[in-house]
DNA sequence: CATATCATGTAACCGGTTACATGATTCC
DNA sequence: GGAATCATGTAACCGGTTACATGATATG
């Protein structure tokens, strides 16, 4: 799925401007998808030549001018389709789990540190969703909570891990140590 | 973390090809980085120039020839350095979560076949940690346990949220159709 | 003889990131 | 006057994917 498509369904939810659209993402996707403005205004751009969306200026008081986006028949159509073939992947790309798989390439301080960084992410990305959840100007359909469901019970269920499995591992090393 | 830096992880490990290095990548890292032939080779090659790898031609029997690489110590500092500037990221892009929020857009046998092919994916990937779990010609470090056992609490608790909740969700979408 | 696995590479392409560039408006 | 927020865009770059191209060896 691409920034293109994502910006058709977020359009699906009502007209928003690209500054707009890029805090829906921010609020809403960020657990699990990301795009900044240099591939949301190109992509809007795009949609715009190919007549899924129209697109209107808007003068705004007390604010800048804004270029608010419309999703046409066309554009809700081949939104629906794009749904229909997309394959529900689920991709992850970790680093934190390459620096636990050559831990012993790092001392036992800087392991500590990864792990504790680690611990504060999942809590800033818990309060997150947590903020997110239950808040009316937020995606807030059945199916976005239960994604939120899904999302809050993993990451609880890996800090419930590292809290209760680092001592063991910060052990495990620092003996490894003592023992050359 | 790129493919280069992660070939001179794996070749930490011991000597290897492109060819035994792309197995490493899916036997060990499949669950938190992908990487292709189409990266690995360019890569390898880069080291090479760079020299933080030699490389060395062996003929094998009953086997085609192949190229082993292998870490020269400013290789493995070069490795060490990168790890110790490494913030631990750990980034999730997910079409199925895409999928969700967008749910009331699929049909309820769409969103259920979603969810159950979900569910076989996370079997998949859980059977296939199991497996390399303990096998000896895996990357068995106990930072490498650590790391899976992270994914494995994880995937199981998606798994066992969607279980828990995906009759309420289908039920839900369902009336909504009724309703109008 | 076909298929599968082992083995290595190249080149075009693509989507997204990063940096740059600009400017209005508001609040302190 | 300076910082923060609102607002839109472009262009260079980059890493990785995909498709293509080749060929040895082994197994059924």
């Amino acid at each position: 799925m691409d920034v293109k498509t994502l910006c058709l369904g977020v359009l699906s939810l009502g007209d928003a401007s690209g500054y707009e659209i890029k805090k829906v993402f921010e609020d809403a996707f960020s657990h699990f998808y990301v795009a900044g403005f240099g591939s949301i205004y190109p992509a809007l751009a795009e949609l715009t030549r190919e007549g899924y969306v129209t697109c209107s200026d808007v003068e705004q008081e007390k604010r800048p001018a804004k270029k608010v986006y419309h999703l046409t028949g066309s554009g809700a159509a081949a939104f629906r389709t794009a749904l229909a073939e997309t394959y529900p992947s689920h991709k992850v790309r970790s680093d934190f789990m390459v620096l636990l798989v050559f831990a012993d390439l790092l001392t036992p301080a800087q392991l500590a540190g990864v792990l504790q960084q680690r611990l504060a992410d999942i809590d800033d990305t818990l309060s997150h969703i947590r903020a997110c959840t239950g808040r009316d100007d937020c995606v807030s359909s059945s199916g976005a909570a239960f994604a939120a469901g899904i999302a809050r019970a993993m990451l609880e269920a890996g800090r419930e891990y590292i809290v209760q499995n680092r001592e063991g591992l910060l052990q495990g090393l620092e003996n490894k140590d003592t023992e050359s």
